[in-house]
RNA sequence: CGGGAUGUAGCUCAGCUUGGUAGAGCGCUUGAUUUGGGAUCAAGGGGUCACAGGUUCGAAUCCUGCCAUCCCGACCA
């Protein structure tokens, strides 16, 4: 390409309204406009990012058997409802109806209609296993996109489907699918983990996450020092430090005026947060529970839906605290609560604590276990740094993390409520095994970026870069310069190297700064030494910057790009 | 959905308190001088001040409503 005639523009000014690295960059080097809140427009440089990574994923899932193909992303509403998930999703869905009024949804994920596809084909088992994928725009009514890419409305998403006749199958097909995504998150470049992650509306057996490694990921990463333990945050289980019980001393009364959060009390009380029992009141399915975990800690509101099999874990609302605790909100206590109490694990193994008195301005010192009543003790709390490591026992860290693949054993889930059956050799009928795998093409875009860029803008892997090669020439004035710079051009054209040649008449600070801003790995200057048919090649990591004549130009960049 | 903020030129923003002809920088056009790291000078073009009502002789400015965007939270494959 060469830029003079084409639709190129870079931005010089950050862009108050992206609020990450990533997106920040990529719009500024005119690679995505917002069009609206989190839709973004794909230019053309993004374009050729873009269709790089699908490739590779394209390549990597034609690898695995896996065959292509496009659903719509309209889609009648009943799909939805006859698998169930169309409550589920709520108001995470798209909706619209057509001019007969017959509801339609803008799809945010596709399992039922592969279900649907793959009726096509399945009788007996021996039409098993298969495998089929997709490249498809999905929408998804976020309540706040967010970090450009990262969190949207409306993005493409590769997402692949197995069809097995039994568990057994369905753990080749998925190991089969995991490893192909470990080859394509190792040829994207990402730095990445494989996290157990909750199966959240997916439902199914299993879940685990490839998570970029970045600062601004929304995922905490529970990660262990000595062993490869890696886990999202809201699934990671908590061990307890096993604790010497004390001496039961006599429950007394404390009188403790305008302190109402744990922090105010423990510093009027002189003592530190761990002391403490908080009791937080939720509300589970509409049924009101006490929620006790140490003053430290957090509750983990996946692990308490997961205790109850329930739909809506939220805090109650204040009416509903004042109502079982007789008390305005923030003095809760688990004595003489009005509602049945959930205790974490970890507050099982306590004594002689602080709690809330269910009385305005008053907290009970040395509550223990025989002051009231538990009706579930269990792990629901989030574990933190420095815990234990529940695989090996050694110390817990966090990291963020970028969430750009999923992979899910579904089991039987989706074949179940769309029919999806064969006839085995007994002549019974089976459901079939299912699993989905999904990689979030942009989101894999901005992790990329995330990960590579420095002040001067982003720097792409050279398997990614939209143009593996920017040609500058620093006076377009010069004959001899623009010559030399198109036989350049034309020769690594003819090799199929993708190349820019920036013939616009600018000054040469302005195209340096825009090759950096949009990542190009190599640059070749055409400036001063073009008379002796010399040129600079310098890379974009700062590893490569020396003099070549023209003849030795092609060989040196058939070499540097091809390792890859 | 709760709390907060912001909408003025392509971009970044000032002006609003105290109503009186629409502003700056960057970018853009033309010319001159420049030409190896986002040039300089000069002259230009460009805006229904988000939108709709209202108050007023007169509204970017005051009032009411509404839409959009952003931040914090809730929510979220």
């Amino acid at each position: 390409m060469k830029l003079k005639n084409s639709f190129f523009y870079t931005i010089r000014e950050d862009q108050k309204t992206e609020d990450s690295t990533s997106g920040n960059l990529l719009v500024r080097a005119g690679f995505i406009k917002k069009s609206s809140s989190g839709i973004y427009m794909l230019m053309p440089l993004g374009k050729k990012v873009v269709d790089n990574i699908e490739n590779i994923i394209r390549d990597e899932m034609n690898k695995t058997g896996a065959q292509e193909v496009t659903m719509p992303c309209l889609i009648p509403e009943e799909t939805y409802i006859a698998s169930g998930r169309r409550a589920g999703f709520g108001n995470g869905m798209f909706s619209l109806k057509d001019r007969f009024n017959k509801p339609f949804v803008l799809g945010p994920t596709h399992e039922e209609l592969f279900a649907l596809a793959a009726q096509m084909k399945i009788n007996s088992y021996k039409d098993l296993p298969f495998a089929l994928y997709q490249m498809q725009t999905k929408f998804r009514d976020e309540p706040r996109p967010r970090y450009g890419l990262i969190r949207v409305r409306e993005f493409i998403m590769k997402d692949s489907y197995t069809f097995d006749k039994d568990e057994e199958g369905l753990n080749i097909a998925y190991d089969k699918q995991f490893n192909a995504y470990k080859k394509i998150m190792n040829r994207l470049g990402l730095d990445y983990k494989i996290v157990r992650a909750d199966t959240g509306i997916m439902g199914g057996l299993l879940s685990e996450e490839f998570q970029a490694v970045t600062d601004i990921g929304e995922d905490i990463l529970v990660l262990c020092d000595s062993c490869d333990y890696a886990s999202n945050l809201e699934v990671a289980k908590c061990v307890n430090k096993k604790a010497i019980m004390q001496d039961e001393l006599l429950l007394e009364s404390v009188y403790t005026p305008n302190a109402k959060t744990i922090e105010e009390v423990a510093e009027y009380m002189n003592l530190t947060a761990d002391s403490f029992v908080k009791t937080l009141i939720y509300n589970i399915d509409g049924v009101t529970y006490g929620v006790m975990v140490k003053g430290n800690r957090d509750v983990n509101e996946i692990k308490l839906r997961k205790l109850f099999n329930a739909n809506l874990v939220e805090l109650a609302d204040a009416h509903t605290v004042v109502n079982v605790t007789n008390a305005p909100v923030g003095f809760a206590g688990p004595i003489d609560l009005k509602c049945p109490i959930i205790m974490d694990e970890e507050v099982s193994y306590m004594s002689n604590f602080i709690v809330g008195a269910n009385k305005a301005d008053y907290h009970y010192k040395n509550a223990n276990h025989k002051d009231f009543e538990v009706q579930h003790i269990a792990d629901i709390r989030n574990i933190q740094e420095g815990d234990i490591c529940p695989n090996c026992g050694g110390k817990i860290y966090f990291k963020r993390g970028i969430e750009v693949g999923n992979t899910f054993k579904l089991g039987t889930k989706y074949s179940k409520a769309m029919n999806l059956e064969f006839l085995d050799s007994n002549n019974q009928t089976n459901l079939v095994w299912m699993g989905s795998y999904g990689i979030g093409v942009g989101r894999c875009m901005a992790a990329i970026v995330e990960q590579n860029n420095d002040e001067n803008g982003i720097i792409w892997p050279k398997n990614i870069a939209p143009y593996k090669v920017g040609i500058v020439i620093i006076s377009v004035k010069d004959e001899v310069q623009v010559a030399l710079a198109d036989k350049i051009y034309d020769k690594l054209s003819a090799n199929m190297i993708e190349v820019v040649l920036d013939d616009r008449d600018e000054r040469p600070g302005v195209k340096f700064k825009d090759m950096e801003l949009i990542g190009i790995p190599l640059r070749i200057t055409v400036g001063k030494k073009a008379s002796e048919n010399i040129v600079e090649v310098k890379s974009r990591d700062g590893l490569v910057n020396k003099e070549l004549s023209f003849d030795e130009t092609e060989t040196f960049i058939k070499e540097y790009f091809k390792k890859d």
